[in-house]
DNA sequence: CTACGACCTAAACCTGACTTTAGGTCAAGG
DNA sequence: CCTTGACCTAAAGTCAGGTTTAGGTCGTAG
């Protein structure tokens, strides 16, 4: 008589590869709602095993916890969400990921030019921030790539 | 009579726009090593300020202190480091970073694959893993990108 | 019904990468 | 000489993202 009642936590970790206690964590921060049967135990939707590969996805991409909670906020709450609701996000996550890879691009480019000219030094590099260059932007660290995901 | 004895640590800090506590961290970590003037103050050469461009644009890429100190401990100890030197950290940096793109791309491209099919929920599909794949390969975090920098 | 593994909570602990604080010292201009 | 801002150290604090521990409960197989 099992498997009527939904996941256990150490189903969903065996299934996922996560730690019992990250999902646990995970559900502090929002990111995942089981609900408890009548003992207090926590039980999951097979959903979850997305929402979770969602997480896992979302950190390789170096989103926060508080950044893909956002994202999947914008999932339904009411039913289970459908591979409509999922593109959705997928949507605005590949910008994201379109944009870093860009990003990721255009120093690798750089850095190639620095290689090739032995320019390391010069005003022109911009990878290896000439001896001074920098100074000229103001106070603060300098986000090198465009970063602020979402 | 300034500007005999090296850059200070509140010059290097205003110029790579790194905090000064930041600087004496990095010390700490190894990753600098100024001299001190008789006073027992930091003073560092101007080559110091492309080894901090160095370790803001290699955190930029995800490698951690210890990894950016190991690319680092390549240069030369005892002269200034020369555009070979240098380049010779940047091509390893590069296969890196290249393979760092391939990686992203591949991933954007299952997730064009998965929006595109609405293959979601199908075993074929490598990004949201469905239902259950990750339960095959055994157990521990997946790593979904192929990490470990260096 | 009893054992035992899986589950529960709360709180403490951990690592990485820093910043902040507290209590002084140094150095350059007036 | 004196002041003032920049510098010094050591230690504590911070934040993210978890893990570990302690002490107890659940649920299922025998």
């Amino acid at each position: 008589m099992k498997h009527k009642d939904g996941l256990t936590i150490g189903e969903l970790a065996a299934r996922t590869g996560l730690a019992v206690s990250a999902i646990r964590y995970y559900e502090a921060q929002g990111l995942i709602r089981p609900w408890r049967n009548p003992g207090g135990q926590r039980r999951f939707q097979r959903a979850d095993l997305r929402r979770l590969s969602f997480v896992m996805i979302s950190q390789q991409f170096g989103f926060s916890l508080p950044e893909i909670r956002a994202l999947l906020d914008q999932l339904p709450g009411g039913r289970t969400p459908t591979a409509a609701d999922w593109a959705a996000i997928g949507t605005e996550f590949r910008q994201v990921l379109d944009a870093r890879i860009q990003t990721l691009q255009k120093l690798r480019d750089n850095l190639d030019g620095c290689i090739g000219c032995g320019c390391l030094s010069l005003p022109r590099c911009q990878l290896f921030n000439p001896d001074d260059q920098a100074s000229r932007k103001g106070k603060g660290p300098r986000y090198l790539m465009g970063d602020s995901p979402v």
